[in-house]
DNA sequence: CGCTACGTTGAGAACAATCAACCCCGGTGG
DNA sequence: CCACCGGGGTTGATTGTTCTCAACGTAGCG
């Protein structure tokens, strides 16, 4: 037996970057939309530990796809741990990425049945899975259940509608600067330290985000740390120098 | 009294291209989104002609700003007649229009309390505005129309996101022949031939739509008439000659 | 220790933007 | 009635930003 090989990892997709796996685990999500949903709509505690009991949890390795757009959607996901993207893709293999999740996300934007979008993990990922039915039923008790589920996608709407500005009329330094801010931001909101950035996701991903291709956006952050706007630190981590400047960027002023 | 303005006009804002006016009528509207979703969500009918009632009629002349991003959103829109389009705005001025909006479609998205884009008429228009308090207490009274408000918000979120697919990456030709197709299928949805679109937008609202300017709106028409494509009716009629092609054309196979 | 995926940088090409001229049409006023 | 005016649309010439193609550097992983 290989000494060197500790962990017995099973089904081995074409997948690149691996860290730590331990998959599996079902640690308490408290951060999880799904729970806060429930909590924000007084949902007695056993229903709300009888829905979370029919939640499954899937564990993903980085490059694995969760699901594909058009699949039948049997399933609601809220990322429990790691970072996902969504994306759409012409035939001819042009890739539109409509947005990069994260710890708590909701995941599985259905219309007719069926998924909008495909899946993807960018770093290993563990998330609970909902039978779309049971979520239902729960909601029909449940309205204000609803009404928070609507409010999401309300929010999502409006981070869309946001993002078609950047596409439809934004520079390439406006938009390199704007997801970098986006990026900021999310930071901030998780407790982190505003300035200071993690970016799982390749250059080939940010430019199929933000409409560039790989060399623009390694050309723009390059020129960002020439005017002392960024630095590079250790692996995936970034550090903004100067946010006040770098927003101007973003808003065309400077 | 000149014997020429036969109607009275009252408050004439900059306003360019005018037609018969008869502002103010309040004509059934059983295209109406709203109405849609109280039908399909089983509201007597005296709640529902109660809210109905608790409608005013807003009319609009063509070029007229109804509402601004940001403003206080106190009330919900549907557009019983004309077409009305939806934007956001950089802060130099650069726009980018997120949709054009028609008979029965609803207006008014908000987020904290204030309306996330501003919107504007493109011909003469008449809506249905709903205090949003009033609708609040409908939906919090019934909760299946909030299942249909949930579900046309999800459908616009699909929509944008395909819309992304079009700024992020497609050629100037693939996003106007897009454009016009769209305008197609909402033909048909309206019981109209697909084939003949009624475009009421000019060339530079489309390039606002489609991330391209006026000039290149043109020029890609001018190729798809030269192309037996597209050919140019009265006014701001076309009809799609090829629509098969068109379609190829849309989607990069051509 | 070498492979492979990712990232960077350079040179040239291409597509759409910009700048500019002109046309067409409807509305207005002399 | 006709001349003028202005917005919208078309077309041409030129510019410029971003893409493409290519080479090379780098880092993580087996």
């Amino acid at each position: 037996m290989d000494v060197f090989s500790t962990n017995t990892v099973r089904q081995l997709p074409p997948a690149s970057a691996r860290r730590t796996a331990d998959i599996g685990s079902t640690e308490p999500c408290s951060a999880c939309s799904i729970r806060h949903a429930a909590v924000h709509s007084r949902v007695p505690d056993e229903d709300l530990s009888k829905l979370l009991s029919d939640a499954t949890t899937v564990a993903l390795q980085s490059g694995q796809t969760l699901f594909t757009e058009g699949d039948p959607a049997k399933s609601l996901f809220t990322i429990a741990r790691g970072a996902m993207m969504i994306y759409k893709m012409t035939l001819d293999g042009r890739r539109q990425i409509t947005g990069f999740l994260f710890n708590g996300d909701f995941l599985g934007l259905t219309l007719g049945g069926r998924y909008a979008y495909s899946a993807e993990a960018i770093t290993v990922a563990s998330l609970h899975r909902y039978p779309i039915l049971k979520v239902q039923e729960l909601v029909r008790r449940y309205p204000l259940i609803e009404q928070r589920l609507c409010q999401i996608t309300r929010q999502e709407l409006v981070e869309a509608q946001e993002q078609m500005l950047l596409l439809g009329r934004k520079s390439a330094r406006e938009r390199v600067a704007s997801f970098l801010l986006k990026l900021a931001r999310q930071s901030e909101d998780r407790g982190l330290p505003r300035a200071e950035i993690f970016v799982p996701m390749t250059r080939a991903m940010i430019g199929d985000y933000v409409g560039l291709t790989t060399e623009t956006v390694s050309r723009t952050m390059a020129e960002f740390r020439r005017d002392g706007l960024l630095s590079s630190l250790s692996g995936h981590n970034m550090q903004l120098l100067d946010s006040i400047h770098l927003e101007e960027v973003a808003e065309g002023l400077a």
